[in-house]
DNA sequence: GTTTTAATGTGTATTTTTAACACATTATTG
DNA sequence: CAATAATGTGTTAAAAATACACATTAAAAC
């Protein structure tokens, strides 16, 4: 690797000391299950923080993009490809970490729990309701709400939660979702009125099955309206 | 520093790779002058860029916050304190710097240009209107592109553009910043209305001088209305 | 099989927000 | 003193968000 001095405007440190911080990436994955948010989380292993409960993540190797770095953790930890991924925030505090400097960037991702089978008593991997989680381990806990709050943001706007779901769902279940999100209440007229008139949802002509009671109609994301824009961010 | 090979999970790479990474920051110092949105550039001295404008950034000190670090830039390079400063996004594609793997966290800040002198003959350092800015060093175009978006959205619901402005303005300036920021022109009479409502200013019951014309009333920002909130996020 | 239950499915009226739009007023300039 | 170029103001129309009640359907209970 090249000598980048040029970068030293001050001249008290040498390339070294500036090579003496790690870059990780975490990421907040969401899922949901049972009318609830739930979040990926897995037992700490580090003895200042043992056994509570922290984010996936792991250091940025030096040949491989940021985002690649977060879709790697995603693909290791859930086998899943081709998920939803969006970069949120970098945290950089000094002490955030006692094994030494580490900054992080921290990632949101939305997948749908059903998709994947995790080896939970390997890895002390589990699926946690968001509401509950108190503490976490490092500065975890600052980072899982700051995501929460950008992806209540952006389902406002966006047609993302469809990530959470199966490919069919019903009405109520898509409600159920944005309310687990926003942790409020949503009036079951104005939410199906809005998300007609959004054009967001194709009509499947298809009944749930296996529900104790009247079956709803079942939908899914209308995903030819929206071209995927690659951002080329970062 | 300790080791943290815990972090590594795959073993094929030791800590020494990790830490072969360096992080820097960039900011984008927007100000508002003759009417346009500008940003504080400077010309770029490593070869492969050499006299392209780029972002005042530095790498970050193993020491310092990472917001700390921006501050730190800002405050070099403007002699400004107490400005308006956001992180917006991390960069981190590996062959984004010619001189090694640097990943950059993108801060934006909002200053008021009358309020410093700089040392424009030193250091090569110029306010550009953001407008004709058409290519920069490095990943840079991409960088102010993606902090002016976010600008864009940020000035929707937070009074944040006052921060461009002299203590005393008047609704035609701060009417004016919001029309260079978003590149549009604006309806004098809702734009006025919105504000009165908003309750973000008061009534300095004083009129402005020097103008070539009827003199329009000052206001100043409502900051008793806004109690900073510090986020404790990076 | 009839009743009960618990969900789905639908429309309207009200309020709030946003957008469109025109003329009188004032200080300066010539 | 007239012309100019800006400031300052109110109403109306359209659109969006909100509040709200009852009929329908399939499963479950009896």
């Amino acid at each position: 690797m090249k000598q980048i001095s040029r970068f030293s405007h001050f001249g008290e440190l040498s390339d070294k000391d500036y090579f003496r911080i790690a870059l990780s990436v975490d990421c907040v994955i969401f899922g949901f299950e049972d009318d609830e948010l739930k979040v990926l989380v897995i037992k700490c292993n580090i003895k200042e923080y043992k056994g509570m409960w922290s984010l996936l993540g792991d250091l940025v190797r030096p040949d491989e993009d940021l985002d690649s770095a977060s879709y790697r953790i995603l693909k290791d930890r859930t086998g899943l490809d081709d998920v939803y991924l969006e970069q949120v925030q970098t945290f950089g505090k000094v002490n955030r970490h006692p094994a030494g400097r580490v900054i992080t960037t921290a990632y949101f991702s939305l997948v749908n729990i059903k998709d994947h089978q995790l080896k939970l008593s390997d890895n002390e991997l589990h699926w946690h309701p968001v509401k509950e989680i108190a503490e976490m381990a490092f500065d975890h806990k600052n980072i899982l709400d700051t995501c929460l709050e950008r992806l209540r943001e952006k389902i406002q706007d966006h047609p993302v939660v469809f990530n959470l779901l199966p490919k069919k769902f019903s009405l109520r279940e898509l409600q159920s979702v944005y309310e687990a999100v926003l942790n409020c209440e949503l009036d079951r007229r104005n939410f199906r009125k809005k998300f007609f008139m959004m054009d967001w949802l194709i009509d499947l002509n298809e009944l749930e099955e296996d529900v104790p009671h009247r079956p709803g109609k079942l939908y899914k994301f209308n995903a030819a309206k929206f071209a995927k824009k690659t951002k080329k961010v970062s």
